[in-house]
DNA sequence: TTTTACAGGACCGGCTCGGTCCCCTAAAGT
DNA sequence: ACTTTAGGGGACCGAGCCGGTCCTGTAAAA
């Protein structure tokens, strides 16, 4: 249903729980895991992850465990989902191009193509920092969206299939 | 990797197709899978899909096929991927709420519920019509986007996990 | 040198996705 | 009427990935 992995949202969780407590000292999978009630060789495997790909710092040994490696105002949460799931892209073509039979000629390659961009463009500009503010900010914003409106969408349906 | 299925990308594809072709008569489901070098086993499945849904208009026996049931203006991708794959939501409990454990007090819950709505709006706003436009519209209105940006996003890493 | 905790794997069951097949019914043509 | 065309609605199925577990290192602190 246009998901990102489980995996890859509680990623964003844990940097989130990460970001919101005491950044002077380093903080156990155990710890984090019981915060955010995930199964902690789950939360183990992410911050390994998170950790190799540079947005994590690690400390092992006793009186260790995980720290941010970054202000969360300069961690977008593109850039999380693209490390941990891979690029962006809704549809195939997107992601790895010259796989799609029909990509030469096809007729609605280029419009995907836009859109892609305008939701990397959207995640791009959400930083971890954002994320944990409680207060919602700007709900105007989303007033201001790129496309031209044609109708304002008669589209809310529920399940489908 | 924020994909939606093969299925939907197909069924686009094929309104597109049927878009661009005369709408004055109906095209069989063989005809659509030999435009789209799809198979038409899923060719048929999605139009059956389609038809049920009201989007496309059947006629069956000799002569019969498919065609659109609306003008392809008037018609959102958002709505095409919410029929085909369900609501439209990156996390779990934006589509089903109620199933994650730490729905009450999950600290990014709501930034989450704000940036599905910016998706939604986004794909909301592209209509059938705009999709099989040879020439790419407004290159600049991707200037425009919701939430601040805060560094432009030093995010377009390739493969991962 | 013992304990704590990360590093890096292998591994695995279940579910969904993409795809196929089959039998039925409706509409045209003859 | 009968045959042919083409959609309607299923069931079905294999492969692959996803979410989750576990185990064996190794580094750091006490």
């Amino acid at each position: 249903m246009i998901r990102m992995s489980k995996l890859t949202d509680y990623g964003i969780v844990l940097l989130a729980q990460l970001a919101v407590r005491d950044a002077s000292v380093p903080h156990t999978a155990r710890e984090l895991a019981a915060d955010t009630r995930l199964p902690l060789p789950v939360v183990s495997k992410l911050l390994k992850a998170l950790a190799r790909e540079g947005l994590l710092a690690s400390h092992r040994g006793a009186k260790g465990g995980y720290s941010l490696a970054r202000d969360p105002a300069t961690l977008s949460v593109a850039h999380v989902i693209a490390i941990l799931e891979g690029p962006i892209a809704l549809t195939e073509c997107g992601a790895h191009p010259g796989l799609c039979v029909q990509e030469r000629d096809c007729r609605v390659r280029a419009p995907w193509q836009r859109i892609n961009e305008v939701i990397q463009g959207a995640l791009a500009r959400v930083t971890l920092a954002e994320l944990i503010e409680t207060a919602t900010p700007r709900v105007d914003a989303l007033a201001t969206l790129p496309f031209p409106a044609p109708e304002a969408a008669p589209c809310a349906p529920e399940r489908a299939r």
